[in-house]
DNA sequence: TAAACAAACTAACGCTGTTAGTATATTGTA
DNA sequence: TACAATATACTAACAGCGTTAGTTTGTTTA
């Protein structure tokens, strides 16, 4: 009754915009009824389950991230690129920390959307490595190691984890960033051997 | 009736165990209640909640943590003593991730005990990094970058954000510290300036 | 205009953390 | 030893959660 035309993305974008201002903590399939003005029950006419729509907002997250990477890096090379790269994913971390989250919560089970959205989160890092003279094993592992740092930079900045301290988190960070670009110097020089 | 007079500390540890059988995504308090052949109701006799019940956990896992770590780098200096605590931080979040999440979801709040814990957690770092002549600034910086290396390894692996490639892990973590000893060497010349 | 479909509804189930009120076993004290 | 106090268990209930079944109703298609 009353019926709005609701369509599927109305759904995500509304479950989008209330993690987004609520938090991922708060968030439940009734208040996102609510903010529809639908029962909860009639949110399953568009979507499957609640684990189905964090899977969808977690690809939207990565989506985005890969976007907000990609045109940081464009047109730059080597450590500029790094650095660009680095900056742009920290602020996504810093900007939109509820979704951020959704991405490590999705089930990474071998499955082909998720495959996919593997390698959109690589994707930038990958690009951005293209400067550097290195085999395609050293980047792989490198790749990791990028991720690593700025995921636990991102996550634990966020969780309070680096309160002991009064110091700019975002110069740790630059150091941190610092480190890996030596290391992919010094991967480079081990590759021309 | 039947009273087996349970203590606070037999709360705490069966709730320990659940949680490493069980996972954390899956505990519950009736569950725990049922595993101590008690009434969830019953449990309040004992703790306050269940926040509180995950802040005691958080701190039995951050002191658990530090104990690996400290014991790890006895007697090393330097490079060695880096590699081992990485090493120990690396197998502490593979053996026991259920209950290494838990530190995560600690609520970072100016609290005494919190504050504590704060400090039990970058002690290991701290002291591993004494063998190099860097400044008490640099430490506070390059303690973050540690951390989030090892933080964010741990945790993409755990939720599998690492199968695009298959290539060791543990590989590639060991070429994250290394990165992060090549910048406490160059932290380290920089300083003496 | 009738049939088919889509999108809403109500009601309910089993799960969760939590509280109030009650009974009983254990402990401390006179 | 007897009594009071305390601690530990209980039952019953509440509000919230995700989810399902069955039903009504508006819209679209034939």
């Amino acid at each position: 009754m009353a019926r709005q035309g609701l369509t599927h993305a109305d759904i995500i974008n509304a479950a989008i915009e209330l993690i987004e201002s609520e938090g991922l903590h708060s968030f439940s399939l009734r208040e996102l009824a609510s903010r529809l003005h639908i029962k909860a029950s009639s949110l399953y006419n568009h979507i499957r389950n609640m684990d189905e729509l964090y899977t969808e907002i977690g690809y939207y997250a990565i989506s985005e991230l890969k976007k907000a990477q990609l045109r940081a890096i464009e047109g730059k090379e080597r450590t500029r690129a790094i650095e660009a790269l680095a900056d742009a994913y920290y602020r996504f971390g810093k900007e939109r920390p509820e979704i951020y989250k959704v991405i490590l919560s999705l089930p990474m089970v071998k499955n082909d959307a998720i495959h996919k959205a593997g390698f959109d989160i690589i994707e930038p890092i990958m690009t951005a490595m293209d400067g550097y003279r290195l085999t395609d094993l050293q980047k792989r592992h490198l790749q990791r190691v990028f991720r690593s740092i700025m995921h636990g930079f991102i996550s634990q900045e966020e969780a309070g984890c680096f309160r002991q301290f009064p110091e700019d988190t975002a110069e740790s960070c630059r150091m941190a960033v610092r480190g890996f670009i030596l290391l992919l110097e010094i991967s480079e020089k081990e590759a021309r051997i």
